[in-house]
DNA sequence: ATGTAAATTAGCTAATTTCCTAATAACTAT
DNA sequence: ATAGTTATTAGGAAATTAGCTAATTTACAT
């Protein structure tokens, strides 16, 4: 279960423009590049990128996706593994499938109780 | 749908501990008191409650605690309404679920990509 | 009318965030 | 060993955020 520290942290990471696109794109495979695949031996997620391929899809400078990308790593949403001098990111899918249960949980919670309060054949002990 | 402007709209909002311990109690009615309840003649959603009833509960002054309130209904996730010299707060449970239905989508996505690509039976025209 | 309650606006300070460049570290390749 | 690549750390500037008090607005109650 998420705490409410680590949900604060998630969607902090994910109020920013540019972390934002970062994890959809780290999702979604939109970053993956050959330069990635060239790496030879190297076995890695295929949908796996590292912070330079992320990096050339900005007009940030490198230390600054870094940062990004480890905020995002802090929360839990990716992880990111070092090969060679390379450092791969992947999704971190059980964080964001916490994530989506907590926000089903709260829309069938409140879906349950407006049925309790008006519907007048709840029986009640 | 949402996109991706109210997306890092609610996230902000829900990235700072105070809007996120309001938003909580917006939707499981842990802020409604007697004081609300008093007010005669009024129909208001029963878990509603009202921005000083809200401040109560923070060591924050009303000026801040109202700021707090104005960015989560920016970001659509309460909605207010006035009535007499009050202004009630009620859960905005749409955007919650479109935001649950977005990470659903997220989630079994990324388990079919998954499955797609580490499936051998998988057929490719 | 006048006073009280509820909420917002305005104007300010302190803290945090987001970006940069320069320097450093770790690894690869020649 | 030396040069090149990848990434992080350090330090600093600019912008944004989060808090305050005081003033104002709006509605209710006497």
């Amino acid at each position: 279960m998420l705490d409410m520290e680590q949900k604060l942290k998630i969607f902090k990471a994910l109020s920013n423009e540019t972390r934002f696109l970062i994890f959809k794109n780290v999702f979604t495979g939109g970053y993956t590049c050959s330069l990635d695949k060239k790496q030879a031996g190297v076995e890695v997620n295929p949908i796996a990128t590292c912070v330079s391929t992320v990096a050339e899809h900005f007009n940030f400078s490198l230390p600054t996706i870094s940062a990004h990308i480890k905020e995002l790593k802090e929360a839990k949403i990716i992880s990111v593994e070092k090969k060679g001098n390379k450092v791969y990111i992947e999704p971190n899918i059980e964080t964001i499938r916490e994530l989506s249960a907590c926000f089903q949980t709260l829309v069938t919670n409140f879906d349950n109780n407006r049925e309790l309060f008006f519907n007048d054949t709840v029986a009640v002990k």
